[in-house]
RNA sequence: GCUCCGAUAGUGUAGCACGGCCAAUCAUGUCAGACUCUCACUCUGACGACUGGGGUUCAAAUCCCCAUCGGAGCACCA
């Protein structure tokens, strides 16, 4: 039976269900729905060892999507728990909270680590007393082959009292580095490995580069024992964390357990992976930035978000973006294309446009009188621009590479022309009116004036210098279609030259 | 070596907890056409996927097992 005719069928016997039918159907789009028996309470936790990137969007996104949709509470904490090998930059805290006020994402509380640390050292004491840490002398590898042939060490049961002293003597500061570590007790001969006692405290003498921590400490807590307290301390109620960090909870929990608190819901996702980008850490960028391979943490080249900024990319175009990944545990490796086209959805109906020639041949047209061209500001919104043409004008390189004597053109907004000569290049009038192209198809091709403004475009692939029509100084900040070329984002004018960013085609 | 995940079109995603509504969704991409004084936008159409093999079942993308591939953890990094 044919599904219309079973429709049909169905119909007349049960109505009910073809109205069951059709509803079922529809599916939930973006994220999937949270079943919640308490108020959301999220966090997202950068160390702020740079600014925030593309992934670090994604975090952002769905974190504060989730919160608003629920009505929950979004925390931004800053997990700047380590001064020396993943040192936060001081600047990167603003450029943070900054990146996510433009996302829609401001957060209703922040918080710091670094702020935090006596916090961290009470639950340490009252786990030592509880029998659920000690400390360890051990070096590293001595550990690593007594845990991998799940044997304790001889720390382990050393006694709470002996434990107490070390600790103060820890925290005071009494060890150099590497001398001494807190462990977490869980079970030194579980099946996997990454869960046998795991590090909780480790001393680092680098004073902290934030001025009111400084060298106020020396006993610091590694993540998985700083993000366990904390969500607790913050009542975190549903945590969303990559999938490298899912034994993060396993070994977690053994804290939770010793401490009689209840563990959050946790949900996780995939590794992403941008093909425009490829693997670039924060550490490798900063690094390259420092060695002068990119001009600083906006530029065109980079993935952070205040590049994407920069270029002209909309933070509902990014959010939209996000929230279209979903959820998933798969790793991903995806373009940025689905992301400009939602973007353009966005910026294409308000963009102005303008001419800009890159790569500038000149062009001598026979027969013209100088004329002002009147060209639409946006096809289809009102306003016109005035493009003032002599008997010179400027055309594109990649317009005339293609072109051959005796081809007939439409200069577009002006009139048309034949070209007479390739080299030098020269033309001759031959009307105004768009028969032309109508009834011959003609190519259009864009031009500008010869004292044009001189317009530098700065794109993830390069560089583009050309001269573009004045007007384009008045849209200082604003994103505009360089027509035939692509969106830009004006971000200087001076000195008779503008600078613009490259947003995409 | 040990331990965890995951696998739907080029890319991303829906469907998978409760097997039949799936001849598999949506977006992006590519191609073709329409519109247009832009190679933009918009519109129309086409292309394109359940990793493989077994099993359970009347029925499997969905459940089970194995294989393959991919990712991650086993740090005094986050």
């Amino acid at each position: 039976m044919a599904p219309a005719s079973r429709e049909e069928e169905l119909n007349k016997l049960a109505p009910e269900l073809v109205l069951e039918l059709k509803e079922k159907k529809e599916p939930e789009k973006g994220l999937p729905p949270l079943e919640l028996n308490e108020p959301l309470v999220m966090r997202f936790a950068p160390n702020p060892n740079g600014p925030p990137t593309i992934g670090s969007s994604r975090g952002i996104v769905v974190n504060s999507e989730y919160t608003k949709k629920y009505h929950g509470k979004l925390i931004i904490r800053f997990d700047d728990t380590d001064p020396a090998t993943k040192r936060p930059m001081l600047e990167a805290y603003d450029w943070y909270l900054d990146d996510c006020e433009w996302l829609g994402a401001k957060p209703d509380e922040v918080v710091k680590a670094s702020d935090r640390i006596p916090l961290y050292y009470e639950v340490a004491e009252e786990l030592i007393r509880k029998g659920g840490a000690y400390v360890c002398f051990c070096e590293q590898d001595v550990f690593k082959t007594l845990k991998d042939a799940k044997s304790p060490c001889s720390h382990r049961e050393q006694g709470i009292e002996k434990n107490l002293v070390f600790w103060e003597k820890m925290i005071a500061g009494d060890y150099k580095e590497q001398e001494a570590v807190l462990r977490i007790k869980t079970d030194i001969a579980h099946k996997d490995p990454a869960i046998r006692d795991w590090v909780a405290f480790r001393i680092i003498k680098t004073p902290h580069p934030r001025p009111q921590v400084g060298d106020k400490y020396c006993a610091w807590p590694l993540l998985d024992f700083e993000g366990a307290v904390e969500d607790h301390l913050l009542g975190t109620t549903l945590i969303i964390r990559g999938k490298d960090l899912a034994d993060s909870e396993k070994r977690q929990r053994y804290v939770y357990k010793y401490m009689g608190w209840t563990y959050p819901k946790t949900m996780h996702w995939g590794r992403v992976q941008i093909h425009e980008f490829g693997k670039l850490s924060t550490s490798g960028l900063k690094k390259a930035i420092a060695d002068g391979v990119y001009t600083g943490w906006d530029d065109p080249r980079v993935p952070t978000i205040r590049a994407l900024r920069r270029r002209g990319i909309k933070p509902e175009a990014l959010r939209k973006f996000m929230i279209d990944l979903g959820l998933g545990e798969t790793d991903i490796s995806l373009s940025l294309d689905t992301l400009y086209a939602e973007n353009r959805k966005i910026i294409d109906p308000v963009a102005n446009r303008y001419f800009f020639v890159w790569e500038p041949v000149e062009l001598e047209i026979e027969g013209a009188e100088p004329k002002i061209a009147k060209a639409p500001l946006h096809p289809s919104r009102g306003g016109l621009r005035e493009i003032p043409a002599g008997t010179k004008v400027l055309v594109c390189k990649n317009d005339v590479d293609i072109l051959s004597a005796g081809e007939k053109l439409r200069l577009k907004d002006l009139y048309n022309i034949q070209i007479t000569n390739i080299s030098p290049l020269t033309a001759k009038f031959i009307g105004t009116d768009m028969e032309l192209v109508k009834k011959e198809k003609a190519r259009i091709i864009h031009w500008a004036p010869l004292d044009g403004l001189k317009i530098r475009v700065l794109s993830p692939e390069g560089e583009y210098i050309g001269v573009g029509e004045k007007g384009i100084e008045k849209e200082l900040n604003k994103v505009v279609q360089f027509e035939r070329f692509g969106f830009v984002r004006v971000d200087s004018v001076k000195d008779n030259w503008v600078v613009a960013y490259f947003t995409h085609r």
